[in-house]
DNA sequence: CGTAAGATTTACT
DNA sequence: GTAAATCTTACGA
């Protein structure tokens, strides 16, 4: 299998991230079932349409990164950033099922509010964030492809005892393992997001077919 | 400079 | 179903 190549373009690189696995500095894992797919200065629904802020930096950087966003004050959102330097597309990691580290998946998802099903622990952008102790102090974070299923990392019961809060991350690097298998894969408009860029003309959702950790579609305003 | 609108989730009516 | 929480960016006065 040739190895994902993340400076291409973002809606080459997504469906190729579904039914890998995330791997997480502390022992949780989350195997992706649904991401979205932003071009940069193509893509009115982008963060970096109008051009680089402080808050998209990292974005125009190079591949290859983690950029982690606060959304309304209170949630955050991971991406992987793809295209060479200077050009900012990303993939936005919507959900997944988490498939190492559930019992510190499950005290960080307790921590942030009421969880009651498995299914649920990771089925969001925002809630993928939570199990994963994604925060600001990650973006900027490296995000390593692993090159084959076999180099997938045992779960280390002992790195899950790791503290909740674990305030000292930083730019503790991330690894993702591509799919071992062929999956299934559907496309369709982007979750939440506002006018034409939320919908058909902008197909740049992807999920894994008939998977139930993938999130609910919701609409944007004006995306009818 | 003030206001509005988000790549969301949770709790309450 | 609707509201609230609460930060960044865009835009109009």
């Amino acid at each position: 299998m040739r190895p994902i190549d993340l400076s291409a373009v973002a809606t080459d690189v997504a469906p190729l991230l579904l039914g890998g696995v995330l791997v997480g500095a502390d022992g949780v894992a989350v195997r992706l079932v649904e991401v979205e797919a932003y071009r940069g200065a193509e893509d009115p629904g982008s963060h970096a349409y109008r051009g680089r802020t402080a808050r998209n930096a990292t974005m125009f950087g190079p591949p290859g990164h983690a950029y982690v966003y606060r959304h309304l004050g209170l949630h955050h959102c991971v991406n992987v950033v793809c295209s060479p330097a200077g050009t900012a597309t990303a993939v936005l990691l919507r959900a997944g099922e988490v498939v190492a580290g559930q019992e510190l998946a499950w005290q960080r998802r307790r921590a942030a509010g009421v969880c009651r099903a498995e299914r649920d622990l990771a089925r969001g952008p925002a809630r993928l964030a939570v199990v994963l102790g994604l925060t600001l102090a990650h973006d900027g974070a490296p995000v390593t492809i692993l090159q084959s299923p076999r180099d997938r990392p045992v779960p280390d019961a002992s790195r899950t005892r790791a503290s909740v809060a674990a305030p000292d991350a930083g730019a503790t690097p991330l690894e993702l393992v591509p799919a071992d298998e062929p999956v299934t894969i559907r496309t369709g408009p982007r979750v939440g997001v506002s006018g034409r860029a939320g919908t058909d003309a902008y197909p740049w959702r992807y999920w894994i077919d008939g998977d139930p950790h993938v999130s609910a579609f919701r609409a944007g305003p004006g995306a009818s």
